[in-house]
DNA sequence: AAATAAAGTTAGACTAACCTAACTTTATTA
DNA sequence: TAATAAAGTTAGGTTAGTCTAACTTTATTT
């Protein structure tokens, strides 16, 4: 049984290697750079992880997860999610306030208690943010991958996810009444600073490239 | 903030020094073997809470809960039976399997959590055990005190908690099909072992001094 | 390609939470 | 009440997880 900061690292490392941004492995800085931590004490735990056949490396190479130490990180992602899940649908929580708390609560060991909490809550596919939940054999529904920004002139879409889960891009998000599922239309596309023009319910709001960088969407 | 170590030393504390069979003191081996540690241990873990004014107690002496001590404790059995009650209730765990996942889930630090949880819940008073859940200001509601050993002949009652909460016992129970609010009469005491002869439901069943001493009973 | 910067590692130290072994104090009992 | 037993304490050791400071290796830049 892997202790809670055993089970971070791993997370950490499946978060920095399953990046969507390209790179497929990490250092030993970025792990500490992401935990928080000195990257001599990443060093110390990842020859532990190592030797328990969690992650592969080389000295002075990049950090890998093994099959297992993957599964578990997947795993410890599937919790987190359920967990943010029933926060907010059952708990009524904002959707800025369920990390923290998820951060917790996927450390809890008990297998029965997480399938019975995926039935209880309906077998969801996506959390609050529009992540993906991982099922239990370890497999994802798919992401959505096309960017707010990317969106062709007159076209609609759907909110599907969020990129940025900070609470004050969530907030901001919650005061411009957009959700997961929230319809937009692209109004118009400012091409001096690529801040966009959106039509969202009856309204017209114009949002930076920024903003617009941190939403994902499923077309039309 | 707590370590979920010190906030089991603090409960652990609570259960010895609450007891309703009669201590109000608690000594550091009783805490030793409650906890399954050593004396040497729980002495060191003693000096720490003592010097954070959790513990109160004289070199060789025994060992009581401070006032803040009491209400830390206080809490944390709060969050236990919220969860078990949870677990019991809305994911249909069974009531000997829900001690040792509480025993995780009441270290969570979010007082929103908690609050949430017993709203959702919609305020129990009682435990899947029959146990008195404390309210957030710490008071508890009244505990059954009546044994079924103690009810006269002929005389009926309700269950209305288990002192002995093991699952060999729960699943004893279950087998009776005895639980909380199950209304029994007693037919006839047996001098010999003091066994009794009850009436459950429409069938009647003989059981134990032992099994007799672990159930809780309201009048009539 | 040599100099410099960045990344990674090692050594030594600290705290929390546990241990064993030896010792002291208090309680029990012959 | 003196001997013995039980309870409590101290000293010194271990592991997990963190740190700083110094060092080595790899990458970058001129």
């Amino acid at each position: 049984m892997l202790s809670n900061t055993e089970e971070n690292y791993l997370k950490a490392l499946l978060y920095l290697t399953a990046d969507e941004t390209g790179k497929k492995e990490a250092g030993t800085n970025d792990l500490a750079v992401h935990l928080g931590l000195k990257p001599a004490t990443v060093n110390d735990m990842l020859k532990r992880l190592k030797e328990k056949a969690y992650v592969s490396y080389k000295k002075y190479g990049k950090i890998s997860l093994t099959r297992t130490g993957r599964e578990i990180a997947v795993f410890v992602m599937r919790k987190h999610r359920l967990w943010e899940t029933f926060l907010c649908e059952v708990l009524e929580f904002s959707w800025d306030e369920v990390h923290e708390v998820a951060e917790q609560l996927e450390h809890i060991q008990s297998d029965k208690l997480t399938e019975r909490l995926d039935r209880f809550l309906n077998y969801p596919d996506y959390d609050p943010h529009g992540d993906p939940i991982p099922k239990p054999n370890g497999r994802m529904p798919p992401r959505a991958t096309t960017l707010l920004s990317s969106v062709a002139l007159y076209q609609s879409c759907t909110v599907a996810a969020v990129k940025d889960t900070s609470p004050v891009f969530l907030q901001y998000l919650e005061q411009l009444s957009i959700g997961i599922g929230t319809k937009i239309k692209v109004l118009e596309k400012i091409s001096f600073d690529s801040s966009m023009i959106l039509q969202v319910g009856k309204g017209r709001i114009t949002v930076s490239e920024k903003f617009a960088n941190s939403l994902l969407v499923d077309g039309q």
